[in-house]
RNA sequence: UGUCCGAUGGUGUAAUGGUAACACAGCUGGUUUUGGUCCAGCCGUUCAAGGUUCGAGUCCUUGUCGGACAACCA
């Protein structure tokens, strides 16, 4: 896929990273070895923000030859769960990207993290420190305020070595010490004033099982385990570019040569109608606002796989959007358009009445069949055709029917003509209402025998319609999923919770659709165009034969529902 | 009242000191047995002020606005 903004024929335009990339290359540094990683904390599923950085991660490496490394950074037991490691390799495999044998874990390295802060003790760079986390955080200080050094700064090398074996060997209780780095309390930085580095967790580990009662910090861990595994670019987000002086303090301390990873950090993924934290996804699933991490209305990219979107459709989206500096906040539509765009060449168009509404063709003998050939997808030429039943009762949507049309109504009123897709021209003559309801319950029309489609027949008429054959159609629900939110930013008020903006109707199931009899046989995989509608596809959880579940991946592009009606 | 980062059409990005462009969205029109697709066109942009320069979206200074940072989370 190319860059959306090119400058000419042929050629994309790099972005910041991959120029930085191309000039580490240019420079000769790290012999030419291009090395990165996707880290996942396996603490909940994947969404389509961390598509963002799968994209770039394993994009990069493979623009440049190089590798990357999947490793998860397991370092708060109490959290993690390997449920979602599975979750999270299916979904990377998913959106075709693959990191060979290099599966790793943080933990792998917890026994050389421990001996590094041996060594930072050693040398005088970490102690223990016996205070509880209220008064550590309260000597921290503020951004505006320098801290002030803990009284357990300068307590021996000794005292803090002995201590940190007996913390790990259970000695003490949860809370009661910690290790600490030894930097700057007055750094402007907040990272570098004694960030804490190791703590006692008597916690069993996915992994590693009890082996431990400390655990490292996520700042003590990942740095190293970038350079542990000989990573030349860390590509990470905005929010840890104020820890890269930490991490490369870390480094310093650590390295023994020249080679040390380069971290470039790149604006995550923000969609309008939407929210994209873990934390709020998770609410989201707990307060049963939505069916689970896969229902269709999440961002998760399980939810986007049960919705239908493609990954082709997901990876031309990250490519579209980009990677800067600037934290944008990027319209859904895009990606709307994305999947739209992937579907329109691939997905075969079918027939399906979502809303039914009775059509009797009262010149069609009654008994009378036929089947009409139909081509499976007009952009694809080798698509293909299939057999569509036809007969004298029928369905049409109810959105197709109208009592009273304005002069722009293209589809059936009385006394109008219209095509039925890939069938006849048909007319309508009468039609049926409930008396009290109003409701239209029937249309009568004539079809013309001289029209059937693809005789050569010319005469133009201004619609076009879809239907089943009302005998041969099988039963469905479809499913129909709106925004989340109804707000562009449900997250972005200081006064309002985001669950305010949730939209009511983000989900509206139909249970009496018609569709045409070859979607008996749907797999979960296969995508449809519901002629005139939308694309959609098999719910692959509660879709069952004989009692199909149909969901809308995105309605198709509509100029006529935009305020004509 | 700190440090760091950022600001280009409605949205997202490109232009790497030399004609501000691409995609989406929106609006016209054409084609069409999908009011889809496709095609043609239109709309509209460098946060502000100074400076450097033959020439600044780009470099410098100042300001304005926005974001990040004060978990024994990652």
């Amino acid at each position: 896929m190319t860059n959306n903004a090119q400058p000419e024929e042929g050629k994309r335009s790099l972005n910041f990273i991959e120029q930085f990339v191309e000039e580490d290359l240019a420079n000769g540094k790290n012999d030419g070895r291009i090395h990165t990683r996707f880290p996942p904390e396996p603490n909940g599923y994947l969404h389509i923000g961390h598509a963002k950085a799968i994209c770039l991660d394993f994009g990069i490496a493979e623009r440049y030859n190089g590798k990357c490394n999947l490793r998860f950074d397991d370092t708060n037991p109490s959290k993690e769960e390997v449920e979602y490691i599975d979750s999270i390799k299916a979904d990377i495999h998913w959106l075709g990207f693959d990191w060979e044998d290099r599966e790793f874990y943080a933990s792998d390295y917890f026994g050389k993290l421990y001996d590094f802060a041996t060594e930072l003790i050693k040398r005088g760079l970490a102690y223990i420190d016996d205070q509880p986390a209220s008064l550590i955080s309260e000597q921290k200080g503020t951004p505006n305020k320098p801290g002030i050094e803990s009284p357990y700064r300068n307590r021996s090398v000794e005292e803090s070595l002995d201590l940190f074996r007996r913390m790990n060997e259970g000695e003490f209780e949860e809370g009661s010490r910690v290790l600490r780095a030894k930097v700057d309390m007055t750094s402007s930085n907040m990272h570098k004033r004694d960030p804490i580095i190791y703590r006692i967790m008597k916690c069993a580990h996915h992994r590693t099982g009890d082996t431990w009662k400390v655990y490292p910090m996520y700042d003590f861990a990942h740095g190293q385990s970038d350079y542990f595994e000989g990573v030349t670019h860390s590509l990470c987000t905005l929010e840890f570019e104020v820890h890269r002086p930490l991490y490369d303090w870390f480094i310093d301390q650590l390295k023994e040569g020249d080679y040390r990873p380069r971290q470039i950090e790149f604006n995550r993924l923000n969609l309008t109608y939407t929210v994209m934290s873990k934390r709020k996804l998770l609410q989201l699933v707990q307060t049963g606002q939505v069916l689970g991490w896969d229902d269709p209305r999440m961002p998760s990219l399980s939810g986007l796989r049960r919705r239908g979107y493609t990954p082709a459709s997901i990876r031309n989206f990250v490519d579209m959007i980009g990677y800067t500096k600037y934290e944008a906040m990027n319209d859904v539509g895009l990606l709307e358009f994305a999947v739209r765009e992937d579907l329109n060449k691939t997905a075969t168009r079918v027939m399906g009445v979502l809303r039914p509404l009775k059509l009797i063709l009262t010149n069609y003998p009654e008994g009378q069949e036929e089947q009409l050939e139909t081509v499976n997808n007009p952009e694809d030429e080798n698509a293909g055709t299939r057999l569509l039943p036809f007969g004298r009762e029928l369905y049409i949507e109810q959105d197709d029917f109208m009592e009273d049309a304005p002069k722009k109504f293209f589809r059936l009123s009385p006394g109008n003509e219209v095509r039925l897709k890939s069938a006849y021209i048909i007319k309508c003559e009468d039609f049926v209402k409930d008396p009290k309801t109003g409701e239209i319950t029937e249309v009568h029309c004539t079809y013309d025998p001289l029209t059937k489609s693809g005789s050569g027949e010319s005469r133009k008429v201004k619609g076009t319609l879809h239907w089943v054959s009302a005998k041969h159609a099988i039963d469905a629900e479809v499913r129909l999923y709106d925004r989340l939110f109804v707000d562009e930013e449900p997250d972005g008020h200081k006064d309002k919770d985001f669950t305010e903006f949730l939209n009511p109707e983000s989900l509206e199931r139909l249970s009496n659709c018609k569709l045409e009899p070859s979607l008996a046989n749907a797999k979960v995989e296969d995508r449809f165009q519901f002629t005139r509608l939308g694309y959609f596809c098999l719910d692959s959880k509660d879709s069952k034969p004989g009692n199909l579940v149909f969901n809308r991946t995105v309605p198709l592009k509509d100029s006529w529902g935009k305020g004509n009606r």
